[in-house]
DNA sequence: ATGTAC
């Protein structure tokens, strides 16, 4: 990107100025150096949700922003539901509710080392991952309906997770207000046999190690010390998710057609959140939210179930779960005004700090964890939300390294066995079922978290609390 | 991300 055309707030701060059809600016957070490695796309797309109706105070970009649909991946934009404010299906993303949660093992390294191979081996064994994994759970429809409704809440009253999870999950496990009879028959049909399963891509489950602590305090809120053992679960709704943003997509085209809305992008397909269209696809959207909050507790159970197996008497508790693809109502001060807004988060992670009214007690007085997914091999860390964050950013962070290079730029380059190899001689144990899948996700084809982390710090969006070393990484 | 293109 070209600096040229921003300005300059502070060195992690920079604002594309108002211009053509924006409505608001433009403000990415990020250091020089990621800025000018960052595509164009990310400046052009920025601007064009800068444009898009009822937008409030900024369309934003966190420091691992990159070239998405639509949105751009690491964006934050809220909108006025009273003044023309609109809801896009591009910006929330294709894997609604995409999200990481962190859990604790109680062993410590040194422990944890004779077992690797075989928790490796067995949690990939265990535990579906790769493209279009099936699980053993086979849903009727009316079960897709109840957990479409329920989310985690039901995924531990049918068994699957324990009931002290729930208090740890971003909105207790549930959000209120999903209407699964607005997500298609076919979405759920995809769905049916994929509840538990983890997916491709860049999904994953590690077992990693704490290396650094930043903040002895705050970590020990979080219940992490260096050298315990933690387990990392990162994917999302899966099909389900995906036909939604698929049906609503094309839905909300047809919508802006008819209402002869014009549209900047074709990508950037909206309905008002005020409009039949807007309430049919929110309550979509939050069917898949539940969907992917009642995955990662089932894949929690299959996890737990692997760990009692292979080391008996280990207790998993969970740490937190955070959802980076979303859009939720939410109370921000905006000026000196108290407005409640629809805040999209597209690869960015909701971050807020001590004392705001939506957590629970267990961080209330600290602050939400905030779990960043390093891409594979790399390492993934803990932040917490901090307050400064609530007027730059709508209570937002990033949410992982960020593409730097595309899928098939990548799979030019490596080889999948070459990385397992190299990836191995440091004492990292992958296993995937797709060569393919683990040269996409090299780590070189990522921005280095570590800048990313910092930038994020830097700019006040959030502060760094543990830093975590992979272990074993299960992928799809 | 995704039954990696209906």
């Amino acid at each position: 990107m070209d600096l040229n055309l921003l300005e300059k707030i502070s060195d992690f701060e920079w604002r594309i100025p108002k211009h053509g059809k924006m409505r608001v600016p433009g403000i990415i957070f990020a250091s020089e150096e990621l800025i000018l490695n960052m595509d164009m796309k990310v400046y052009e797309q920025v601007t064009n949700v800068a444009a898009l109706p009822g937008i409030v105070q900024g369309s934003y970009a966190m420091p691992d922003a990159h070239w998405g649909y639509g949105f751009p991946i690491g964006g934050v934009a809220a909108f006025d539901p009273d003044n023309e404010g609109v809801v896009s299906a591009g910006g929330v993303g294709f894997d609604i509710s995409c999200g990481v949660r962190l859990l604790s093992t109680g062993f410590k390294r040194e422990e944890f080392e004779p077992y690797k191979e075989q928790l490796a081996d067995a949690l990939f064994a265990h535990i579906p991952a790769g493209v279009g994994s099936k699980s053993r759970i086979n849903l009727t429809m009316k079960q897709m309906d109840d957990m479409l409704h329920g989310g985690a809440v039901w995924a531990v009253k049918q068994g699957y997770g324990e009931w002290d999870d729930l208090e740890r999950i971003e909105d207790n496990g549930r959000v209120e207000g999903a209407l699964p009879e607005h997500v298609s028959e076919h979405a759920k049909k995809r769905q049916k046999n994929e509840m538990g399963t983890l997916g491709s891509g860049n999904h994953y489950l590690e077992i990693q190690e704490v290396q650094t602590i930043y903040c002895e305090k705050t970590a020990a809120a979080f219940g992490l010390a260096q050298g315990d053992v933690v387990v990392s679960i990162h994917c999302g709704s899966r099909g389900l998710g995906h036909q939604i943003g698929t049906d609503y997509l094309r839905s909300m085209l047809i919508y802006a057609q008819e209402h002869g809305i014009q549209l900047i992008d074709r990508e950037l397909a909206c309905a008002p959140i005020r409009s039949p269209m807007g309430e049919r696809y929110l309550g979509a959207m939050r069917s898949g939210i539940n969907c992917a909050l009642a995955n990662r507790e089932i894949i929690t159970h299959f996890m737990r179930e692997v760990f009692q197996n292979e080391m008996p008497g280990t207790q998993i508790k969970l740490i937190y779960d955070v959802s980076h693809n979303t859009c939720k109502e939410e109370t921000h001060q905006v000026e000196d005004k108290t407005m409640r807004l629809f805040v999209h988060r597209k690869g960015a992670t909701r971050a807020f700090g001590p004392g705001h009214p939506q957590l629970t007690k267990a961080f209330s007085h600290v602050g939400q964890p905030v779990i960043i997914g390093g891409s594979m091999g790399t390492a993934s860390y803990v932040l917490v939300g901090v307050a400064s964050a609530e007027h730059k950013s709508f209570g937002s962070a990033c949410h992982g390294a960020g593409r730097a290079m595309s899928r098939h730029q990548a799979t030019k380059q490596w080889r999948g066995s070459e990385i397992i190899e190299r990836l191995a001689q440091q004492g990292i144990l992958i296993r995937s079922s797709s060569y393919r899948g683990v040269a996409e996700e090299a780590p070189e084809a990522y921005k280095n978290v570590d800048f990313v982390v910092d930038s994020a710090q830097a700019s006040g969006l959030t502060q760094k609390v543990a830093k975590l070393k992979p272990i074993v990484c299960v992928k799809g």
